[in-house]
DNA sequence: ACTGAATATGACACCTCAGTCACGTTTGAT
DNA sequence: ATCAAACGTGACTGAGGTGTCATATTCAGT
């Protein structure tokens, strides 16, 4: 049975690089994912299309992912921490919830205008596996989320439903 | 090189049914096609899938479809006069176009409601074919220029570019 | 009823591509 | 310098799935 649609949460298949020269290449590997997916589409995209604009061999692909899902799901983990970590690093010189909402949608269009593959990839994963696209959108949420109780705390806007909040933007 | 993305525009590959049967029988393949393609996604199914659903053998299928892209495209097609049949119809009754805007709007996505694979479907032939995608919204756009044209003559709204207000939509 | 055209069949040929593996090469620690 | 573990390689294979074709059946006009 393996596993299949259970839970792939969080098992990263192939254990993590133990070396420099294996972070390198893992890296490598992901970028070419990223470039070879967000031009071919992911379904038209094969292994040895990945691995060629990667300049490695298809072997050493399954050294790192433990197939061609398993990579999208990291890659869209990955891209989701930069976005996160931009907008983060972007509102920290914001006074109030007002100057940090514009300065956090300016950095995200930005971000979005430099890496235009991100919105591609991502509304592709949402038809590979459901689960990638859910676990993208919860985790944006949940900064989100942080931010608003932040916000609450400083009584900068009322209280009430944050959730509900985020939902609606 | 035959017929590759050049113009992929009206050739509907196979000629039309010549008999009933075959009309009906084409007809149940792109139901089948419909259901499938909603319920499992364009790139799971496999033309077996559909044949199956339809209750037809496998070589059936392309003496009504040239291949898989191609009922995908027809399908869109066919979905795409549904539902601009049905806003048409539900649109003649309005006196302005406050009206027909609001009674339009309603039917929409009431029917988007009815049928959920339409969105489904739409979405992922954006990444099988863009132009897929393209000429449904067109075709959209176009009625949709037609009925601002109407209500420009009519003087119900202030002349100027119509086109602008589609896309704005 | 007769007949050619249209339609239906499903086994099969063929091809793409994901994933494997046995064997070289490099790394980094002692 | 030595060695074991980590990493890299690319030819190979096996499954999955599209599209074909020779043949059988049904349709519709005469």
């Amino acid at each position: 049975m393996s596993t299949r649609h259970a839970s792939a949460t969080a098992d990263s298949g192939p254990a993590a690089p133990k070396t420099a020269r294996g972070a390198r290449t893992r890296a490598r590997v992901l970028k070419a994912a990223e470039s070879t997916f967000g031009a071919m589409g992911y379904h038209r995209a094969g292994i040895s299309d990945i691995t060629r604009e990667a300049g490695v061999a298809q072997g050493t692909f399954y050294n790192y992912f433990a197939g061609k899902e398993e990579i999208l799901r990291e890659l869209v983990r990955d891209m989701g921490h930069q976005v996160r970590a931009r907008l983060a690093a972007e509102v920290v010189g914001a006074r109030d919830r007002l100057e940090a909402e514009e300065k956090g949608l300016r950095a995200f269009l930005e971000y979005l205008h430099e890496n235009p593959y991100l919105y591609r990839v991502l509304q592709e994963a949402q038809f590979v596996d459901e689960s990638i696209y859910r676990e993208y959108y919860e985790a944006f949420g949940r900064g989100y989320l942080r931010m608003l109780a932040d916000a609450t705390r400083k009584g900068e806007i009322r209280s009430g439903n944050n959730e509900v909040r985020v939902w609606a933007l």
